[in-house]
DNA sequence: CATGAATGAGCTTTCATTCAT
DNA sequence: AATGAATGAAAGCTCATTCAT
């Protein structure tokens, strides 16, 4: 692996081109011209297209769950930690545009069609979530009767949903930490025992009376 | 004197397919194999493969919104209508496994690569849950700072990302109705006014006292 | 054949399909809509697609060489013939401007890629050429030493060059009769024995002293 | 680095092909087989089938006119040139028979089915012949009543046919030159001014005093 | 006789991948 | 390692022809 380089100038460009035309309707040939590389040259690189996205799946999608992870621990408490996820999940739209779009829409496809595949930086996401869930229940914050399970999926798939409409839409009505604090307030609240009621009081929003 | 049946056997074949194969590794000469007619009979139907997916859309997706917005009806009370949503939208994985996964996957394909095409039957159904959401805060259920522009999506992507755990997922370890009680829980309970936890004792588990 | 109108409804929008378009570029079912039946009905009247051309041959071709032939016989002068021939084969731009369109077109590749078929009406039309011109040798008008094969083909081509001009040329700079006059001029002259310059003088523009 | 010489492989077996099937009954594999590359490799070269039609008018087609003005400026006498021109067309028929039986029907398809497209080494081929007219006109040679644009398409018409005469039948009665010699003598007796007359004296047959 | 829905062979074209240079 | 011309399988779609009604 002489020039590691050109691997990530390749990845770079198939971001720019799958965000653009989407997996399937994007050319080899056009990363290949995106990256300055003759195509051939991707598959020294790259087994095949598929390749190609799924090392952008564990590379880019990896760094990014790495540096959430690390962004969480400045933060002790569990139910801040969920307000911080979600304001860093939604962030992701504006930091790093093109890289949501491709993963935003082909990690289902890759879910579904690419079987042999387990994303594993995706799981790994999930997991991140859940454990901010447990820990909450382990301090007494969040419900017991709630399944983390269940839990880590409805959030997750509250902001993928959000992210997707800040791609689509072309003037967003509502600011990112405006949704970042309605999303994390409803949750939260929803997810809350009522000893944890008491320790957030309502009248300040919840948990992010500085937002309001 | 076409036959309407054959476009409803095609719009059925092509359900199937789709949902094995997705749109783009899906064969037309599948579909047609999978409907029992020959190859060109389709384009008979169809303008294009493109055209399959639109009007398993526009008829399939079409009338699944117009049986929740008719079972809805039956419903007075908002919190409850919300609460009741989501368990028709949860019991189409098993009611509608195949349709359902291609919905899950395809509709957000379609939202970005087909781009002239507006998905009127998904847009509907994300007006209805908006519906739900403004209808809760004119009687003063449902707070009223939070945008339903963002609740909308929200809860949508909450209870898309849960039908696409179930999709995947062999041996699902939450039923379906516990999660429906759970994310409706949570979600109602997360967007409350004051006056409505008290018309809604937590005891009881938010509205759905009898699933706790 | 109880329907006689309807093979010759099916002719005619054939002419009118195949001029649009050509033969390879008209579809089976435009003729059939251009005629009012259903396509299976043009299979009713003709073998396939080749036989409505072929048909279209023998029928309209052969009417159209027996009307000149049948025009011709008014003439007594071999050369004067000629010159009758020319206005005749030329006004059929203007007569029968659809037919003249496929048959200048599609005569050619029928000759050479419908391979077994042998054009008769063409062929009979070369021969009618031909005629005139062994009938204008024999009265010691015409040069013994041009071969009539030659003569035949040469002056049909001529005329045909001229008439697809026409048929491409939006506004035409030359008047139908102006050519005619021309061109059998041309030809007649070149033809002639000198017994026959002194039969038909220069001055009066060869033989058609009256068309100037 | 495209290969130069892969282009004028895939032409020529394209005339090959063309001229065997014609270009409607031509398949795309087919020539490709002929010229010893894939299928796609003809789409590196072409943009599309009608392309290569297209290619082959402006490079074969071209590449003649251009061979036949040349040698024209060998003669100086207009009346032989003409007589120069009908046999260097005419003897195109052996030197490239495939491709003049291509250009000789595809030409006319193209005239009026690929509108758009102007056949500019056709219409050369035309100005070529008009000019020899002009020129004798203008040193009196040819009557100055004659139209130049009905007399280049009445020539050029002569030797087209002729040409098709020869390609279609197997044994040919007529010998080249003497149809050439025929035609010109036609043409350039009838097209001759009265002072020409003198000049080019009739026993000798017209300008060519050898071919009687 | 007439219909026109249905057929399916067969076409052009694309594009991921290879491999000689 | 890098190139990019060449490959050829494979797919969407068309349309002449058929045949049950």
């Amino acid at each position: 692996m002489k020039d590691e380089g050109k691997h990530a100038k390749i990845i770079a460009a198939a971001v720019k081109v799958f965000a653009e035309k989407g997996f399937h309707n994007a050319r080899v040939s056009e990363i290949a011209r995106e990256a300055k590389v003759a195509d051939g040259t991707i598959y020294l690189y790259f087994k095949n297209k598929d390749d190609i996205l799924i090392s952008m799946f564990e590379q880019e999608l990896g760094k990014i769950v790495e540096d959430i992870r690390q962004d969480l621990e400045q933060e002790k408490d569990p139910l801040k930690k969920i307000e911080r996820l979600v304001m860093n999940h939604l962030s992701m739209v504006t930091k790093q545009r093109q890289l949501t779009e491709v993963l935003g829409i082909e990690v289902r496809q890759s879910a579904k069609f690419m079987k042999k595949y387990v994303n594993k930086p995706f799981m790994e996401y999930l997991d991140l979530i859940r454990s901010l869930i447990t820990e909450g229940q382990e301090q007494g914050l969040i419900r017991q009767e709630l399944a983390p399970g269940i839990m880590k999926r409805a959030l997750f798939g509250a902001l993928d949903e959000m992210v997707r409409y800040w791609l689509l839409s072309t003037q967003s009505k509502h600011s990112i930490s405006e949704a970042a604090k309605q999303i994390s307030d409803v949750f939260i609240l929803g997810m809350m025992t009522e000893k944890a009621q008491k320790l957030y009081p309502r009248q300040q929003s919840a948990v992010s009376s500085a937002a309001s």
